[in-house]
DNA sequence: CTGTTCACG
DNA sequence: ACGTACGTGAACAGA
């Protein structure tokens, strides 16, 4: 039997550093001393020995001077040289790390790390006795991969981590290791500063590599033949790549790396393990002040022992043992009750949050602390454990779409905003990029000198483009409704109507990942794709509503609460006025209306109602006079707003009374709760910055409104759940969408309308009313054959 | 990757 | 003087 193979693990040291740097950026040492990177550095490394139990460990990187890059390109990595002295002097001090690792360092001059990385893969990849992991910061290395390479890198911010294999880049990108520098050659890649051809982006660089191959095999396809070509291609593509050969060729050279390096790599005499640098990782640490990684180095070198008989055997054996999936999701449930603003936790933060490496040990600590908070215990044992499968379930349920209309109604709207793009480049004068917001800016208010002088600023000082500050000056133009409604339909194209096709399964149905722990609130959030934000409000968004469908047989039932927010805040506050106009019923937004203005209720106009509306909508946010005169429109001053709100709040007595309250309470306490007690902490609100504490008052004001929504819908998705399965439903009535006050069902066209009602009944009645001031709580029912024009039903 | 914009509740 | 409502996810441009 063939020995197993011998694990090297080489370490992009340049793309660590870089992205532990931008990851990283404020941590200094006592005297001031820049260390974000090195500490990123550090980590990285423990992480490596812990997930990859290297048996050799080598490091690649560059060294100072020009490289053959920068005889292809002078802007070559520019951004680079220019790099702040922060990261140059920590760029210096890395080898410090290495040495306390016992880390060889692999370099050459006019060779970069990759090329290094290159090279040394190249030396290797013939030994079947060998199999190489990359540990790098960024993907350039992506293009390295093969039978017996893999890359490991970072995902998101610096603590999740990602293995690539080639099934893991065919997933990733569609296509395989090879056609990683095509793809960069195309799109380009702007940190690295590799141009690409100019307009070619993600999505065209993957088809064309798709449909053709290399950038070899595209331009052969385009040259030999270029009216076959037109016909698979846009005619845009076409043009572009027609100009773009020469950006292709010398981005490819750019993005290639290469393994020419004049140096002959040996696997160090002895195996790699932690234990053998424990202590001068140790000194490491304390000279460079990063006390909280000193545990780390201790445990995981306690895991990292010299191969020595029997105890070692017995130990990693243990540690082998795998974790139940159904145990790591409840207790990353629990964590994140414990810590909200931690959303989505996976196993990583659950053991940082136990300070250990294992996984029984953290959750017990994590159920101990959920039970010392009293009341905790009860929203994760009532509402999210027993919800936990009907997620899941409801995320492999899926939902049926209607492909082929979906795919027509790209067609239209494709068409429609080509028109629109036409006529506001004949506005202009000139063709440009409309989705630009910096080139739009200067046709806009250079060019066209539409607007005044002072347009609004983004946060970083551009022109804004926004789609309000553009309505303000749409009589000065008809340029202005055109842009508005390509913003409009470009949106709804790109991000639904062309995207849901493609990612419709074998059978017919999309699934989308409903997140339970994704929100510091309580709400769920919903990813790939986010159904949750399926348009409704213009008629060009409810049209994408139809293509979800329900299976033939069945109808979709959408139950929805009304105003829940409203009286959830209502019957919180108890506050005596909107209580009692929802317990009368009628029209609350009508009825506020009739008491900030002092009219009876039936001179209440239009206006009037409107303005009360988002009032009405602006306390659930913790809304202050200027954002509420930016809502009501230009037609309100500040001084009107003003004395809206405070109209507003002397009508509310109880609502005003129960604001400041929370604001104390979260204040004394450090975190707010909701009706069933779930917590959201608000450490801001000690800050010495009075923006943040005005922030963090408005974030805890709107906590506990949000989070008892999500309390009650949770709770409604637990019961109705248990009902359905009590009445023996489970085959009639399945979940499939939850939109934050809404519940989607499929259910069978023949039961439907009575599911439909025993559905509501439960939604109606999971929280009782005297919990919330007798405030009634109420849902409504619709069915129909798609979710776009759905049948409302009388109770 | 960050900033801008915009879809939803 | 300036930027302002709470909570999300996604597409795109541009550095």
């Amino acid at each position: 039997m063939a020995e197993k193979p011998a694990r090297l693990v080489l370490l992009d040291s340049h793309a660590i550093i870089h992205r532990a740097f931008h990851a990283i950026p404020n941590l200094t040492t006592k005297s001031g001393e820049p260390t974000g990177a090195l500490y990123g550095l550090t980590s990285m490394l423990l992480r490596v020995a812990q997930d990859l139990k290297p048996d050799y460990l080598i490091a690649a990187r560059d060294l100072p001077g020009k490289t053959h890059r920068h005889e292809v390109f002078d802007g070559y990595k520019a951004t680079r040289m220019q790099a702040e002295p922060e990261l140059i002097s920590q760029l210096e001090k890395a080898p410090k790390v290495f040495e306390a690792f016992g880390i060889d360092m692999y370099a050459f001059p006019g060779y970069e790390a990759d090329d290094m990385l290159g090279t040394i893969v190249h030396q290797v990849s013939s030994r079947s006795d060998i199999h190489t992991v990359i540990a790098t910061g960024d993907l350039d290395t992506l293009q390295l991969i093969g039978p017996r390479v893999e890359v490991f890198t970072l995902r998101k911010g610096f603590t999740d981590t990602v293995l690539y294999d080639d099934a893991a880049v065919r997933a990733r990108y569609g296509f395989g290791p090879e056609h990683v520098v095509d793809y960069k050659a195309l799109r380009g890649d702007p940190s690295d500063n590799i141009p690409g051809i100019y307009g070619i982006g993600e999505k065209t660089a993957t088809e064309l590599i798709m449909q053709f191959g290399s950038i070899e095999d595209i331009y052969r396809a385009l040259e030999d033949n270029e009216a076959a070509f037109a016909k698979k291609v846009k005619p845009r593509v076409v043009e572009l790549l027609k100009g773009g050969k020469a950006d292709a060729a010398f981005s490819k050279e750019l993005a290639t790396i290469h393994a020419g390096a004049p140096i002959t790599f040996r696997l160090p005499t002895r195996r790699w393990h932690l234990v053998d640098h424990e202590t001068s990782i140790l000194a490491l640490c304390d000279e460079f002040e990063f006390t909280s990684l000193k545990s780390r180095v201790r445990s995981a070198a306690s895991h990292d022992p010299e191969p020595d008989g029997i105890e070692s055997v017995k130990k990693s054996l243990e540690n082998e043992k795998p974790i139940d999936p159904d145990a790591l999701r409840e207790t990353a449930v629990a964590l994140w009750l414990l810590r909200s603003d931690y959303t989505n936790p996976g196993l990583d933060e659950i053991l940082a949050y136990g300070d250990t490496p294992d996984f029984g040990t953290a959750r017990e600590k994590i159920f101990a602390d959920l039970r010392a908070t009293g009341r905790l215990s009860g929203v994760y044992e009532h509402i999210e454990r027993p919800l936990i499968p009907i997620v899941q379930k409801m995320n492999a349920t899926g939902i049926a779409l209607d492909v082929p209309y979906l795919k027509n109604l790209a067609k239209e709207y494709g068409n429609e905003l080509d028109k629109i793009a036409g006529r506001i480049h004949k506005h202009a004068g000139h063709e440009f990029n409309i989705n630009s917001p910096k080139q739009l800016a200067t046709i806009l208010y250079d060019e066209l000198k539409i607007g005044s002088d002072k347009q609004k600023k983004t946060p970083t000082g551009a022109r804004t483009t926004r789609e309000d500050e553009l309505a303000k000056i749409s009589d000065a133009h008809p340029i202005i409704d055109d842009v508005l409604s390509y913003r409009e339909l470009n949106k709804l194209l790109s991000t639904y109507v062309e995207k849901l096709p493609g990612l419709v399964g074998k059978d017919g149905r999309l699934r989308a990942t409903f997140l339970q722990t994704g929100t510091t609130t309580g709400r769920m959030g919903c990813e790939n794709p986010n159904l949750q934000n399926i348009p409704i409000k213009s008629e060009y968004g409810r049209r994408i509503r139809e293509g979800f469908i329900a299976e033939q047989g069945n109808v979709l039932a959408a139950l929805d609460y009304s105003q829940i927010e409203l009286r959830v805040a209502a019957g919180l506050s108890g506050d005596e006025k909107l209580v009692s106009t929802f317990k009368h019923g009628g029209d609350i937004h009508s009825a506020v209306a009739a008491e900030v203005f002092g009219v009876p209720p039936e001179m209440v106009d239009y206006e009037m109602r409107r303005r009360a509306k988002v009032i009405n909508f602006g306390i659930l946010y913790g809304m202050g006079a200027n954002a509420l005169k930016q809502n009501l429109g230009s037609r309100v001053s500040r001084e009107e707003a003003a004395r809206f709100l405070s109209d507003y709040f002397r009508n509310f007595a109880g609502l005003s009374r129960w604001i400041e309250h929370v604001k104390a309470d979260a204040l004394r306490h450090g975190y707010t709760e909701t009706l069933f007690g779930r917590r959201r902490y608000f450490p801001q609100l000690k800050s010495p910055l009075p923006q943040m504490r005005a922030q963090a008052e408005r974030m805890a004001v709107n906590a506990p409104i949000q989070g008892t929504q999500s309390d009650i819908i949770k709770l409604a998705m637990v019961e109705a759940d248990a009902v359905i399965k009590k009445q023996g439903w489970e085959g009639k009535a399945k979940l499939l969408l939850q939109v934050h006050d809404e519940l989607v069902y499929e259910v069978a066209e023949k039961n439907a309308e009575h599911i439909a009602q025993t559905i509501r009944g439960v939604m109606e009645s999971v929280v009782p009313r005297e919990n919330l001031s007798d405030v009634p709580i109420l849902a409504e029912v619709a069915i129909g054959k798609h979710w776009g024009d759905m049948q409302k039903l009388k109770r």
